[in-house]
DNA sequence: CGCCGAAACGGGGTAAAGTCCGTTTACGTC
DNA sequence: GACGTAAACGGACTTTACCCCGTTTCGGCG
């Protein structure tokens, strides 16, 4: 009996047509990303490669942007998970500074691996948009500052400027010549993510030192 | 005595007229930002409002960003002569803790009075420009954290990583809804300023603690 | 099975950044 | 003062994000 006499609020269902279409969408997106690099993805190269109008992808996502956004959401959401209910020191059981630590690694690999795709989902105009930037990393910083019972004195703010010492570097300052490739961690090719790692840890140690 | 025989390299003084043009892009700029904000400012409209073409506003400036670093450089030198050669605590003279303290007090006051430009000032595309972001930030701080002496593993990233948390916030992650009135200091409107300062302050006296 | 309203689709239209190239102008030289 | 050249100018052209609205399709209901 899963037809309520009442349907309350509009369907929360999506129309099976546009759920197809958005997958289509993502993987097309997904394709061309890998093939020709992430500027090169133009609302009307998608659209037609898609087999779609223009103005069905605009209706989807909103912005090229929200593209973007779409794609990193998923593995996002992945992450997010991890770090709230996966095994410590990312999860919840671990002190709360090596969870800082811990964080910062995860969350700078995270970032570098996906880098283009994390640039690209910036709007031009407007704020910093909801899914990218440290609208996750700030109030998970934050609650574990406050766990941490440090002296600290405006940890709002200073979570602010934690999150943006750490994602700063790998999103926006330093996003000059990273090499394309993005997952491997084979050969040692960007020590990079490791240098920015250990500095994040001796920043995060000597805040949190009493 | 000033026409050698032998005028060594291209004449290193640009065009009169390219020069007064130069002088009344900018001016018209800075007017039309003042009117209508940074974002009503397009090409067209600036080239049209200045009385020129469209091709010399490109000509002069290379892209939209470049207007607005343009704007940005003159005002940017005077903060910079106040840092390289300015009374301590922010000049030099002072203790290298009090001058990253100071710095970054400077620093964020001054990028909060001019965030909507500094903000228009970045390139969609391509590497953080030029006299923007932490390009002057970095290396002073890192200088500073040397003279400190702290025994800090890696200042090179940790410079950046400090240069993020200070420039980040005002800069990128806060921009949502600034007051555009720009530079008042009066009536308290702005704590946001003495939020970040302090919230610097905390930050630096925790890293250099030893 | 056929109807109907709402949602999705499509592609042409607009705005604004950035490019190109033929024309004009500054300025050093004779 | 006339001339030649290199630089600057101007505006038409191209590209791309984003909007609009007439048309089509979905899917629930009688």
């Amino acid at each position: 009996m899963d037809s309520p006499l009442v349907p309350f609020g509009p369907p929360p269902t999506e129309r099976a047509d546009a759920a197809r279409n958005r997958e289509v969408l993502l993987c097309t997106a997904r394709a061309m990303i890998a093939e020709l690099g992430a500027d090169q993805v133009t609302m009307d190269a998608l659209a037609e490669r898609a087999g779609l109008g223009k103005g069905t992808v605009f209706r989807r996502f909103g912005t090229r942007a929200g593209i973007f956004r779409a794609l990193l959401d998923a593995e996002e959401q992945r992450f997010q998970c991890q770090v709230l209910s996966g095994p410590p020191p990312l999860g919840p059981g671990a002190d709360p500074v090596d969870r800082l630590i811990a964080y910062g690694r995860a969350r700078t690999r995270f970032l570098l691996e996906r880098h283009e795709i994390a640039r690209a989902a910036f709007e031009r105009k407007g704020p910093v948009p909801p899914a990218v930037g440290p609208n996750f990393s700030r109030p998970h910083i934050r609650m574990l500052l406050g766990q941490a019972a440090l002296g600290l004195p405006d940890p709002d703010t200073l979570s602010l400027q934690l999150a943006s010492a750490l994602e700063g570097p790998p999103l926006l300052f330093l996003v000059a010549d990273l090499p394309p490739g993005g997952e491997s961690a084979g050969c040692g090719e960007n020590d990079l993510g490791a240098l920015l790692a250990d500095g994040w840890q001796t920043l995060v140690e000597r805040v949190a030192r009493r």
